[in-house]
DNA sequence: TATTGTTATACTCTATAACTATA
DNA sequence: TATAGTTATAGAGTATAACAATA
């Protein structure tokens, strides 16, 4: 099928062929996604945050007291490793484990003032983030995506 | 901001809310690509091969007589990890290393008749299983889709 | 008995660094 | 000196399983 450079001296350097993948719209979705990574991941780590602990973060102010058990659903993990993202979260003192009236055994979570300065610094830093690589999508576009892609969402949840 | 229903004996569970992260466009992205993802490793994991596998059969397929330097940068991992991969599928009677006339340090890789075969039936099965999460998808919408995806991909090129 | 959070541990995947044999 | 592939090791991130406190 695919022709290939043979590895004489002076071959030029021939692109590598992914055609048999490119035929899959989720080999697309994960590359377009990677590609954004490893931004986002400089940009969060410029705070010592990892991608799941600012999604918590941002999870736990648009939830004041959820319970770590609902976060962990959330963020799609178990609830032990939730402790672990509760646990440096609320070592940097931005958010705090409060006690729950009626069940002693769970915390309500909150974010401090703290958290939610650093949440709003972080929503600029994120949306500057996706200026770089969105910013050539209009708005329209943009709007055309995440609505293609929430289709895809739903038609997952759908199926489960 | 967020108003959530207090943990009272008979509350009506509430969703938990996400519009924080989901003004983000790379949220989405994610989310969408997570959705499908379970059910693609079933998939594999039926054959029991992990994604990276997979993806580097579909490249040797793709690239007859490509070196093991090559494929690491194809599948953006080191080439001490593609060792492994390689080494897996070797032993399968999937690909196979060749000797490179003019460079001895360099392998050649190659599919072989099994391993093309059971990338047949993958790409059959892979079909099927994009088919119960963009089925929703018009081809037209599929096509915008992977479009305004590997813009974004671009986008992320030219800024590296 | 079931559930919430916790701990200890194991597992998966990948990177890093040092090595060999070639170039 | 640099490069292709290899090996051994370490690290990051997550899951699993057993546990204490509470329901």
């Amino acid at each position: 099928m695919a022709k290939r450079a043979t590895a004489t001296a002076a071959s030029a350097r021939t692109e590598t062929g992914d055609g048999t993948l490119r035929q899959f719209v989720g080999y697309n979705l994960k590359r377009a996604y990677m590609a954004i990574l490893d931004d986002l991941h400089r940009v969060l780590g410029q705070h010592n945050l990892r991608l799941a602990t600012f999604s918590a973060l941002a999870l736990v102010s648009d939830n004041p007291d959820i319970a770590q058990g609902e976060l962990a659903q959330a963020l799609s993990v178990e609830r032990s490793s939730v402790v672990v993202i509760v646990d440096d979260l609320e070592t940097r003192q931005l958010v705090t484990r409060n006690k729950v009236l009626g069940d002693r055994r769970a915390y309500a979570l909150r974010v401090t003032l703290k958290g939610r300065q650093l949440l709003d610094r972080l929503q600029d830093e994120i949306a500057a983030h996706e200026n770089r690589f969105f910013g050539q999508l209009s708005a329209a576009e943009r709007a055309t995506l995440v609505g293609l892609l929430n289709r895809v969402e739903g038609a997952a949840a759908d199926a489960a």
